[in-house]
DNA sequence: TTTAAAATGAGAATAATTCCTATTGACAAA
DNA sequence: TTTGTCAATAGGAATTATTCTCATTTTAAA
């Protein structure tokens, strides 16, 4: 059977949406883009492969910003700034971790660390002034 | 208008509840912990309050955890360990974040940075054997 | 083609959180 | 003391993001 669009598979559709884009969006930021592109989605698809894509690695949420979780397609360790009067999500690419903070969580916790998140918060460029 | 030991009883109760623990709780955990010394203690009140205070700075939340949120009565910044496994919250007070990390990440956004969170993630030393 | 497994749509169910409204408690002025 | 006012609260309804269920469709394998 001929490859169409229509056999192409929603759920590369939902991860290629997250890769593809930097606004770090929720469940139903994909829902509504990919919505025109693919009429009969339904947002529990959507919500499904996202818990699946980041139970496998292949995204990171970034948890709730104003009671909505948001997902990153871009799991290469990085830092964030979350505005928070309009909720924008940006990364901070120029900001490094030290690498031996890893190290010394491991050694404080006594447990087995398996990421490392750093976030600011703050207004925004667009939002400080008003 | 005065504050008399009655008037901002359970608001009081509610926040010393959060400063006399370690516990990171949620809005649940603090209701369940208040409510056997105050009987009439509504859920909606702690809700109310935790948010009053979040807002006024005299807490911090963590965000969510498992899906739910979490609080923080100690707002002197910090680095925290969330176990993925049983969702236990604690400091890592050895940690501290590089100062200058502030100014970098002011300098980056071009907006105002308010608040800086360092979280690790993993299973801590009683979930990871198992 | 046949068949089993995986993926999905539709919408019901769940649970955390917020909202609404009547009530209460405390204070101040009369 | 009585009364007016207003913040604080209880109680429960409403909201909303997210998860779950199940029938159906699609895929991949044999």
């Amino acid at each position: 059977m001929e490859r169409t669009a229509k056999h192409f598979r929603k759920r590369d559709a939902i991860l290629s949406c997250l890769r593809q884009t930097t606004e770090h969006p929720s469940a139903d930021w994909v829902y509504a883009k990919l919505k025109p592109e693919i009429p009969d989605l339904a947002l529990g698809t959507v919500y499904r492969n996202l818990t699946l894509f980041k139970d496998q690695g292949l995204i990171a949420s970034l948890g709730t910003v104003g009671g909505v979780e948001r997902f990153d397609g871009n799991v290469t360790p990085h830092v964030h700034f979350i505005c928070t009067a309009c909720h924008r999500v940006t990364d901070l690419s120029q900001i490094q971790v030290p690498e031996e903070l890893n190290a010394s969580a491991s050694r404080a916790s006594g447990g087995q660390v398996e990421s490392c998140q750093l976030t600011f918060r703050g207004r925004c460029a667009g939002c400080k002034e008003i």
